[in-house]
DNA sequence: ATGCCTCAGCTCCTGAGA
């Protein structure tokens, strides 16, 4: 059983390129970060006539989040219960007995800047919470563009970009606190190539050159660690016309539908 | 290079992304 996460950068643009991705990749769940569209935009017909049942939480021109899947997701929540957030960035559902999380997390913009202040907070009030859920649900999915690489090897230029945005020890540390919840970060549960990366500047031809970042990840729960089977990254959609600057991240875990 | 490319918006430039 599939689950996926993918930074679209607008529905609006993506949607023929999301439904195509569906059909030829039928993952149990999917969710889905800027959509940048307010919820009376928000195209669930399609996904309904493609398979999926959807929850959306979205807000004009940025962020903005989804949550689609093959059977209907239960107890929805959208944002970080107790962090008060202007920002649309965060939708939650249990599906196949599993607890979904989809998550933008803030870009952060530079150090030292009120973005960055705001990314620290926001994490801070994520982990409390995930710290609850996982209390209720020990089999837990936390995935989204996390806008955080974890060390060097998620960096194809790490000198260049030493203590820059997505790479600074704060955030680092942020997301290694994740981590010490009772969660794995399941791409690297598996051998990978080196350079591998989910993100790339849509400058200088960066992805043709392969210069990215990891920072889209599939964090999985303690009770899920066992069950996972693979996790890949999909570069196949970077390469349409148009694409999103962002590649889906896809977990396989050993579940059934009755779990 | 305080840019490069892409997207959205009170759209012919600007802010933001990462």
């Amino acid at each position: 059983m599939k689950f996926a996460t993918w930074n679209v950068n607008s529905l609006t643009v993506r949607l023929p390129q999301v439904l195509d991705w569906l059909q030829a990749n039928p993952v149990e769940v999917l969710v889905l970060q800027e959509t940048k569209m307010t919820d009376d935009k928000f195209p669930a017909q399609a996904f309904q006539a493609a398979g999926y049942h959807a929850h959306w939480f979205g807000q004009k021109t940025y962020n903005g989040v989804a949550l689609l899947s093959r059977t209907p997701a239960a107890n929805v929540v959208k944002n970080i219960p107790g962090f008060a957030d202007d920002m649309a960035r965060v939708i939650c559902g249990t599906v196949a007995g599993t607890r979904v999380i989809g998550a933008y997390f803030p870009n952060g913009q530079a150090p030292g800047t009120d973005k960055f202040e705001y990314k620290m907070e926001w994490l801070k009030g994520l982990r409390a919470w995930v710290k609850q859920e996982l209390a209720q649900h020990p089999q837990l999915v936390l995935m989204g563009d996390y806008n955080i690489t974890f060390d060097d090897d998620d960096v194809w230029d790490p000198q260049g970009m030493r203590d820059q945005i997505h790479c600074t020890e704060e955030e680092r540390y942020h997301l290694r606190a994740l981590i010490a919840l009772g969660l794995h970060d399941s791409y690297r549960m598996f051998a990978q190539e080196p350079k591998s990366y989910s993100w790339w500047d849509y400058r200088d031809f960066a992805f043709r050159r392969n210069r990215g970042l990891r920072i889209d990840h599939v964090l999985i729960s303690n009770a899920l660690q066992p069950l996972a089977r693979n996790c890949v990254i999909d570069k196949a959609p970077r390469k349409n016309e148009r694409p999103s600057d962002h590649a889906p991240v896809v977990v396989d875990l050993e579940l059934t539908a009755a779990a």
